[in-house]
DNA sequence: CCGCTGATAATCT
DNA sequence: GATTATCAGCGGA
């Protein structure tokens, strides 16, 4: 039986925050699954949004902590981010989970049948689990989101994705094993 | 499995 | 006008 995240889960700093994500379930309206693959994005490095101060979008990521901040991201995805950490302006960008409830919708919504690429990235998984601008801002502790605590496991590590500005943070973390990543993380040293 | 390219629009310079 | 926390489709290894 899985519990809800405490509310002080969300308190944490974000790094650690980003890696104690690894194994929760979340699901939205019912639909979702394990977290398999995070970044953590602070507000002082140059990649994140919440970098220069709060100003328009990123006005969601010096709200409160245990919110969701969404934004869309080359004219065409979503991104799905939990506002965390001991100061504000840092955030959790969940980049994929294992599909574990809904899968039928999900393959719906995305219109593919292999569960390995139904949440592999974070555009695809805001796709499968109907995550757009409406959400933004929404509490994470109420419907339509749900979050629970997973085991403890192994946790893999390495740089974030798709960014240029400090780009060699290992700020990225993995579900150890896991096949659902939305890319292989660079092999252990 | 990995890398390249176009799509497409809000945000930034 | 350039950049962007991406993806699907394609071709090659």
């Amino acid at each position: 039986m899985s519990k809800p995240v405490p509310a002080d889960f969300w308190a944490q700093p974000v790094v650690p925050l980003a890696r104690a994500l690894i194994g929760v379930t979340l699901l939205v309206d019912g639909v979702g699954g394990i977290i398999t693959e995070t970044e953590a994005y602070d507000f002082d490095e140059p990649a994140s949004h919440a970098f220069g101060g709060p100003r328009g979008r990123n006005l969601v990521m010096f709200g409160p902590v245990g919110h969701a901040y969404v934004y869309k991201i080359y004219g065409i995805h979503w991104c799905l981010n939990f506002v965390g950490g001991d100061h504000p302006g840092s955030a959790v960008l969940i980049r994929a989970l294992e599909p574990t409830q809904g899968v039928d919708t999900m393959i719906a919504r995305r219109g593919l049948t292999d569960p390995r690429t139904l949440c592999s990235g974070p555009g695809k998984l805001a796709q499968a689990l109907a995550i757009d601008h409406a959400l933004n801002g929404a509490p994470l502790d109420r419907p339509p989101f749900q979050l629970f605590l997973g085991d403890t496991h192994d946790i893999v590590v390495g740089p974030r994705i798709g960014i240029t500005k400090a780009a060699d943070l290992p700020w990225r973390f993995g579900l150890g094993g896991s096949r659902y990543w939305s890319r292989a993380f660079p092999k252990d040293g």
